[in-house]
DNA sequence: TAAAGATATTCGAATTTTTGAATATATGGG
DNA sequence: CCCATATATTCAAAAATTCGAATATCTTTA
């Protein structure tokens, strides 16, 4: 696997797992995972108040990982790739942070 | 894949994350990844300060991702396990961050 | 259209991360 | 022992992240 990591693609990799570096970010990923799942169903799972749900939805939604629809008064997320979150949680699985 | 993802482990897994969250720090370990380094050699590849390369050595060792042995004047990096890295890097490849 | 429910935004403060500068430590050679 | 080279540590400042509080925006229904 001839693997080499110019500083370029270093940068953009590593603004890439910082989206996932917070737990309240990778449980609602996680949960995404499951399926499309409206904000207040989230906030029912991920004991934080709901603005602070609202703003991790939102960076990750700028940043291309989730997408929103508005479903009534609710609004649902999805995740516009699920593979990435399938692998990351494989990565875990693999490699268990002890 | 029945994946979950219980807060505990979510917070553990962010924070593992957060290690490789850090261009410096995963063109470091990218490197280890071709072998056994010391820290001069590391630095002429890296173009920040050397006590910054350090730093994030050391954040590295004392998470326990790279271990360290005296060569000489020098010392020597390397991956406790390479798997990890091998499977991250691949985990990017498979996954482009646009 | 007013009210209620659901979600989003803004802004500032608290916390964390990152870095530079200075300095310390360790090793081998002369 | 002194010097040069290689690496590590410390500390403070700068930058980035996170979160709470307050408030705004939508949407539906009465």
């Amino acid at each position: 696997m001839g693997v080499n990591m110019p500083r370029y693609d270093c940068q953009k990799s590593a603004d890439f797992l910082k989206l996932f570096s917070h737990p309240t970010r990778l449980l609602i990923v996680s949960e995404l995972l499951k399926g499309k799942r409206c904000v207040s169903r989230i906030n029912r799972l991920i004991k934080v108040r709901q603005p602070n749900i609202s703003q991790h939805l939102s960076i990750l939604r700028s940043s291309g990982i989730v997408e929103s629809s508005q479903k009534g008064k609710e609004v649902c997320y999805c995740l516009k790739k699920p593979k990435v979150i399938e692998d990351l949680l494989y990565f875990f699985k693999k490699n268990k942070p002890e």
